[in-house]
Formats: structure tokens, sequence, C-alpha cells
DNA sequence: GCCAACGTTGGC
DNA sequence: GCCAACGTTGGC
């Protein structure tokens, strides 16, 4: 079992909306690059689990924890020329672009924020915080990530 | 809004 | 295959 970061801006999709979805679940799609294109088509597994980051906002962090519930599949979006995430090079039979899908979890009674996770030794390794790091998803170990929730559960 | 650091594109 | 130019990411 591996677990994962996965980033995204809360003005797009955040914590909040996958919680208040029917079913608390949804496609992880729009990702448009290609290790993290990888790691979703060729590393995810079903049970994984991951933090859900929020990035480019106000308050930045890692919000809670999601669960893969549906490994690698095509990411239709990228076929849709009414999307955002179109991409003329995707075709049926080569649909470049592919997402997994993600259920809620668990949401931090508080954001463990970007600053708090620079304090902790134990996190300094993290992906996250290495220079020009950008990766929408990464890899993180089962010790950080069990640090971290502690860390939220602390604070309950 | 700034800007460093990346990733991608395209001419050669 | 090189690499300059460009676009994007994402914290501050």
């Amino acid at each position: 079992m591996n677990y994962w970061l996965m980033k995204s801006e809360p003005s797009t999709f955040s914590i909040q909306m996958l919680k208040e979805k029917k079913n608390r679940q949804e496609s992880w799609d729009g990702v448009r690059n290609y290790q993290a294109r990888n790691f979703m088509r060729d590393e995810m597994k079903r049970g994984d689990l991951a933090l859900f980051y929020h990035s480019s906002c106000k308050e930045i962090g890692v919000v809670g924890i999601v669960e893969i519930v549906k490994e690698s599949h095509p990411d239709k979006t990228a076929l849709d020329e009414n999307s955002a995430y179109f991409d003329p090079k995707a075709t049926k039979d080569n649909p470049i672009w592919f997402m997994v899908d993600v259920a809620f979890r668990e949401e931090f009674p508080q954001i463990i924020s970007l600053a708090e996770i620079k304090k902790h030794e134990e996190l300094s390794e993290m992906p996250l915080l290495q220079r020009g790091q950008r990766l929408s998803i990464q890899k993180v170990t089962k010790r950080e990530f069990s640090f971290i929730k502690k860390l939220a559960s602390l604070k309950q």
C-alpha cells in the first residue's frame, strides 16, 4: 500500500466540494503532467490513501484524507473540446491522460498548514518541501502520512 | 503582482 | 538532440 499527496486549488476543487458530493467520490481529472500521470496510471492502487492538499489559496496545507477507490482510467476531459483540460493530441485509442477516482475519508478539524509542515524535522524530506518541487501528485512515506495524521488529531 | 523554478515546444 | 523562448506552478 502506498501513500500520496494530491494537490488541488480549492477554487477549482476543494475537500468541501468532495465531501458535499452525493457519493463523496470524484475523478481526479485535469492532470496534465507526465510524471503525475505516471503515478496515477502505474502506481496508485485501490485502497491507497492520499493527503488532500490545498494550494494557491489563502490557507495552504493538508486539509484531509482521501482513498483511491478506482484505479487508472482515461481522463475524458482530454477529449472534450469544451473542457479547459482538452488536449488535441489525445484520442480514444491513445487517451494520453489518465486519472483515478478518490473517495472522501476524513477532513481535518484544522488545516495542517505548509508553515507547520516546515517546522517538523520528521517531515523535512517530503517532496512538497524540496526546492522547485511542483508536482501535483507526490509520494509520501507511511511515516510522514502518519505524522501528519497525528498532528491533525492533536488539534481536535 | 512578483518571480524562481520547472516543463514543454519548436526551430535548427 | 540542443536549447532558447515561452507557459505554468505556486509560495510569498
